[in-house]
DNA sequence: TGCCAGGCCCTCTTTAGGGCCTT
């Protein structure tokens, strides 16, 4: 197993409604959601962290290399030139579930267009795998920030990026997963949104 | 060569198109 998990402790991310919600971030070979592969699978909570790597069957997009960093030279998955242990799909997304199991539930997954992008990678790569019944047992939706930002706040624009440089005021490794999701959880923290806020973006599994 | 996702949202809208967000 090459998958990180930070050591468990007792608390997780309880909302005032009694829910954890987990952040999560992927990168992938590509935007066609019904295709792509996944390259790096992060998650963070309340300190926790989850990090893993993939190598692609797919080719990267022109675009998905110059946005993530990743190449694969012969068989190896680089990141900026720096190689990067990798693991097999069904070893990392095993670990993945794991990793959600040892938090309170009900567990909400949340990720920036969520809703558009992760959730359906996330949702097919599972199906394939045979793992989605059993992901439903442990993640009960996932929470989308993309139109909860819109829904609380009127800015010029709503990249995590930009979300991130104005909330938090710090640049940061954009598409390196594991910082993309610690990133989201400040974000979110700092927001603070109500139990109907969450709601409102709240979709099912 | 030119193709290369897709759903939502806004508006110079609804007989539509373009920008945004994710990689």
């Amino acid at each position: 197993m090459t998958s990180s998990h930070s050591p468990a402790d007792t608390s997780g991310n309880k909302m005032s409604d009694n829910k954890t919600i987990v952040f999560f971030d992927l990168e992938t070979t590509g935007l066609d959601t019904t295709v792509c592969d996944i390259i790096q699978l992060s998650a963070v909570c309340d300190g926790r962290t989850f990090n893993a790597y993939m190598l692609p069957q797919l080719e990267l997009t022109d675009s998905a290399r110059q946005v993530t960093g990743f190449t694969v030279v012969d068989g190896e998955l680089k990141r900026h030139g720096a190689p990067v242990t990798t693991e097999p799909l069904a070893e990392a997304f095993g670990s993945f579930l794991d990793f959600l199991r040892s938090f309170p539930r009900p567990v909400l997954l949340g990720a920036h267009n969520a809703k558009f992008f992760d959730a359906p990678v996330l949702r097919r790569v599972l199906r394939q795998l045979g793992l989605l019944g059993e992901f439903r047992k442990v993640v009960s939706g996932f929470v989308d920030t993309y139109p909860m930002s819109k829904n609380l706040f009127t800015l010029p624009s709503y990249s995590q990026e930009n979300l991130v440089r104005h909330f938090l005021m710090k640049s940061y490794d954009a598409h390196n997963a594991l910082e993309d999701a610690a990133m989201l959880e400040e974000l979110f923290n700092k927001w603070a949104p109500s139990t109907q806020a969450i709601s409102r973006v709240t979709y099912g599994v």
